[in-house]
RNA sequence: GGGAUCUUAGCUCAGCUGGGAGAGCAUCUGCCUUACAAGCAGAGGGUCAUAGGUUCGAGCCCUAUAGGUCCCACCA
């Protein structure tokens, strides 16, 4: 039996009901198993520091969509789920924890800060998970990984041993990105040029040995003069050959500079001589390699001058910056200063800018390793959608630049590579060796830094599924499938994933990258919590529940767009969640004291076979849309079919043999049975974008299947296409539209039933409308309904209106009391002479039209043109009437 | 400097491989019709940024222009 649905949609009280359902009964939890087809999602790892934002909301829902559709296609789903230690992110906040309680990261000393790192971890990491579930999603949580588990530190340890031996992984000494503020080295992707107001400093730097002789150069950055090492003329410039490989004497110090001659040396820019300071500037550090200068490092890690800056040392960056200028001012030494906006390289947490430093680090040489990821694109193997990211995708990887990897920091995982204290050689390895290969000493220390966050989640796809060990798991769900993640990760992860999984695994890590945007807010800004515009998803759930949260997101968004978050569409979105509550209920309500069988092929009337064929249409629209990551048209097709096409047309229809089932149960029957059957399908259909109301109908509309998410996914029928039944429905929904048209123009309600007469020349429509007449009159709201070729027999005062297929004519005396209705057109007549006489009135008026404004005046020709046309009509009614 | 993308109804946006201009919200009109007023039935509203071109046919393809957004880039 039947069991009732609550009178009201009330989404709070079913969700988390429901969900502990799925997960009690282990429907997110698949094994290998090779009878079945895999089908994998690797989640992208929330930080552990995280809390749910629009932006998980969005990224999961459209994995939950994925996994849930393939799931009911019978592929055994697997969602695998996880979260990443993110470790600059993490340490950060742990710091600002500490200091709250009046703590440095040094006081607790490596050891006591990653104990409170774990603490941390164990505190929040649950928690972004729990919010994810809110969500409905349908992940695995039973393989719930963690970046920094021991699986996961196996692998990254194995991958840096593998990549160092092939000497894809080495240290060296060169210019990397420095934060002073979280005093650690970051990668080029971790840079985000920022336009910023600055100064174009021009200053003379004497040349040695000669009076009066300057080299003007223009700088950004005064400070770094200290450890200029050079100044570079192009060796084409005729101003200035004659001095090339003389000195100048740089100001402020004592130091004597060469004068050399480098193509980096634009001659037709400013004076077209330039500074050189090998250690703090990229295109320096290049001539400094070319032309075998010194690098003298002028700045501490912090931001703060060198010793070597003299009575510059121990001041802040920017203090010594305006020092110098003085002082060079001054000494007479400084020109002109201009005004500029520049782009400035700043961290990406901190937005501190970051300084360029010469430091040992560790680096992934990506040359080798770039190419195949390229290729995989290329040869299409790797579908990135929408394909216009290929280009940035090829683009990154066209310039690649080797990725330094080593982090000073505490949080993440420890570089395998060990020193030895008497020799200083590099062993890298799991462990420090027992003996120095070189000297045989046993005095090992391990190197100090840990790995760049992205270097673990690189290695996501496969790590989380066993490797480096042959798992039954690794061997049956990798590759993974759909990667779904936002375009503005694609160099973090996107690309890092792929090439560490060409390289380790020998196999694509998937086979389809799908990109979402960012959800903004209602002005298009980004969400931030220094704007405070974020909106918490799990309010949204809270008010209008996931499923309308969730319907929300994907509709009306194309894949890659940023989208703009409005209350007003999840509020349309509940509102359509509440309608199928509705029609649902109202089926049921029917259900409950009928018995329902499949009905007699013969018993199923031209709307049965038109919704059945309808929506056989629908689920071959659907299931093509989804395979083509078409989402957001998937989710258009199916709500608009539920609410227009059954809602507002067949529920209608088949409302007139409802109410007769005491006349004709087996009328009846046929109509619920199709109503049941077509309700059950679009639910499954509708199941993966709105998990939670799907399955209570669902469930409460049958008990034989016991979870829609388990249920089959339809298959299109070809022998269930109905086309003709469809056409004469058309028919039929046109001439109720025009009826419907006629009705509201003269204001006659639908209870006015009326003669109607449809002609009609048309041999196969005429026959059709002849055949649904009977049957259908009542739902148009006809007294009775005559088709005839021709207009013999109709009053010439009938109101009509054109069909696609033919006329309809009404008698007007049908639909209205014709002595009111004369009355009523009488006084609208004059109400209209009088409006066309003040209008034409007001257009001779000379004064009228030399003073008033241009548009006052087309108002009014508008005005008079309309009354006009307005009358003209009314006076073809009347002229019906009195006929 | 390079590249991407957008410009479609008052607002926010769909529009997949060229052939019907669409949705939600907003507006106006009429309805509490016993599933739903979180609803029903109607209506108005767009030279699809501009200018050319290709085509039988262009919102969709090509070129240029204007404006917006974003990404990349060593602009001293």
């Amino acid at each position: 039996m039947a069991k009732e649905l609550d009178k009201t949609y009330n989404p709070s009280g079913l969700e988390d009901r429901l969900y502990q359902k799925w997960e009690e009964k282990g429907y997110f939890h698949p094994e290998p198993d090779r009878s079945k087809k895999p089908f994998t999602i690797v989640m992208p790892p929330p930080n552990i520091t995280g809390q749910l934002h629009m932006g998980h909301a969005l990224d999961n829902t459209m994995q939950d969509i994925l996994i849930r559709y393939k799931r009911m296609q019978g592929y055994n789903a697997l969602w695998q789920p996880g979260t990443d230690h993110a470790s600059i992110a993490t340490e950060v906040k742990i710091i600002e924890t500490l200091k709250k309680q009046g703590i440095e990261k040094e006081d607790l000393g490596r050891e006591g800060f990653l104990k409170r790192a774990w603490e941390w971890k164990e505190e929040y990491g649950g928690r972004i998970i729990s919010q994810l579930k809110k969500m409905g999603s349908s992940a695995d949580w039973q393989r719930e990984r963690f970046t920094m588990d021991e699986g996961c530190s196996e692998a990254v340890q194995d991958v840096f041993i593998r990549l160092y031996q092939k000497k894809l992984i080495y240290k060296g000494s060169r210019l990397i990105n420095w934060c002073p503020v979280c005093q650690t080295s970051i990668s080029d992707a971790e840079v985000e040029h920022v336009d910023m107001k600055g100064h174009f400093w021009h200053i003379k730097y004497p040349v040695a040995d000669m009076e009066d002789t300057f080299l003007e150069v223009a700088t950004t950055r005064p400070e770094t003069m200290l450890g200029d090492t050079a100044v570079a003329v192009n060796g084409e410039d005729p101003r200035y050959q004659h001095l090339i490989g003389k000195m100048v004497r740089l100001p402020l110090t004592d130091r004597l500079i060469p004068i050399i001659a480098d193509e980096h040396a634009d001659m037709t820019k400013g004076t077209g001589v330039v500074k050189i300071t090998p250690a703090h500037d990229p295109n320096d550090y290049e001539v400094g390699k070319r032309h075998n200068l010194p690098e003298i490092n002028m700045m501490n890690d912090d931001g703060t001058i060198a010793a070597i800056g003299g009575k510059y040392a121990g001041m802040d960056r920017y203090e010594a910056r305006k020092e110098m200028v003085k002082d060079l001012e001054a000494l007479g030494l400084l020109g002109e200063v201009e005004d500029l906006v520049h782009s400035v390289g700043t961290h990406d947490r901190c937005k501190t800018v970051i300084e360029p430093l010469i430091k040992p680090q560790w680096f992934v040489a990506m040359k080798e390793l770039a190419k195949p990821a390229a290729e995989a694109v290329k040869n299409g193997s790797l579908r990135l959608v929408p394909a216009r990211m290929n280009k940035i995708y090829y683009n990154w990887l066209d310039n690649i630049r080797d990725w330094c990897i080593s982090r000073q920091l505490w949080w993440g995982h420890r570089i395998p590579a060990y020193y030895c204290q008497d020799c200083g050689e590099i062993v890298v390895g799991k462990s420090a060796p027992e003996v120095c290969p070189r000297c045989g000493k046993s005095h090992f220390k391990q190197d100090e830094d840990t790995l760049d966050t992205w270097f673990s989640s690189a290695l996501w796809p496969f790590s989380t599924l066993g490797w480096p060990e042959h798992t039954a798991d690794l061997d049956y769900f990798y590759p993974t499938d759909v990667l779904v993640t936002g375009y503005d990760i694609i160099f973090f992860w996107v690309i890092r994933m792929v090439f560490s999984g060409i390289e380790h695994t020998g196999k694509l890590p998937f086979h389809t990258v799908l990109f979402h945007g960012l959800v903004r807010d209602s002005q298009g800004r980004k969400m931030s919590k220094s704007l405070g515009n974020g909106i918490d998803p799990l309010e949204v759930i809270e008010k209008y529940g996931a499923d309308a949260l969730r319907l929300t997101l994907i509709t009306g968004n194309a894949p890659g767009n940023d989208m703009r978050f409005y209350w007003e569409r999840v509020e349309a979105s509940r509102n359509f969640a509440n309608k199928i509550w509705n029609a649902s209920r109202f089926i049921m309500m029917h259900l409950n004291d009928a018995r329902l069988s499949k009905p007699e092929d013969a018993l199923l009337t031209p709307a049965d076979r038109w919704i059945l064929s309808r929506f056989n249409t629908l689920v071959k629209d659907v299931t093509d849309n989804m395979d083509r990551y078409e989402l957001g048209i998937a989710a258009d097709k199916i709500t608009e079919f539920l609410w227009e096409e059954f809602c507002d047309w067949y529920i209608e229809i088949a409302k007139v043999r409802l109410y007769q089932k005491e006349e004709a149960p087996e009328h009846a029957n046929a109509a619920l049975w199709t109503l049941r059957q077509v309700l059950i399908g679009a639910l499954k259909l509708l199941h993966p974008y709105m998990p939670f109301i799907t399955e209570e109908i669902f469930c409460t509309l049958q008990n034989e299947e016991e979870s829609i998410m388990i249920s089959s996914w339809p298959v299109y029928r070809e022998d269930l296409q109905y086309p003709k039944e469809e056409a004469m429905l058309e028919a039929l929904k046109d001439l109720t539209r025009g009826v419907r048209n006629l009705r509201a123009e003269m204001n006659v309600p639908n209870s006015k039933k009326a003669q109607f007469y449809v002609v009609c020349k048309d041999p196969e429509y005429a026959g059709w409308y002849e055949e649904l007449k009977e049957d259908y009159r009542n739902f148009i709201g006809a007294g009775s309904i005559r088709v005839q070729q021709d207009k013999s027999g109709i009053a010439d005062s009938a109101v009509s209106v054109v069909l696609p297929h033919g006329t309809v004519y009404i008698p007007l005396e049908d639909l209205v009391d014709v002595k009111k209705e004369r009355e009523r057109l009488e006084k609208e007549q004059e109400r209209l002479h009088n409006e066309i006489r003040r209008a034409e009135g007001m257009l001779k008026n000379e004064r009228f039209l030399a003073k008033a404004p241009e548009s006052k005046v087309a108002q009014e020709k508008e005005k008079l043109q309309k009354y006009t046309g307005m009358l003209a009509q009314v006076e073809e009614r009347l002229k019906q009437l009195v006929s």
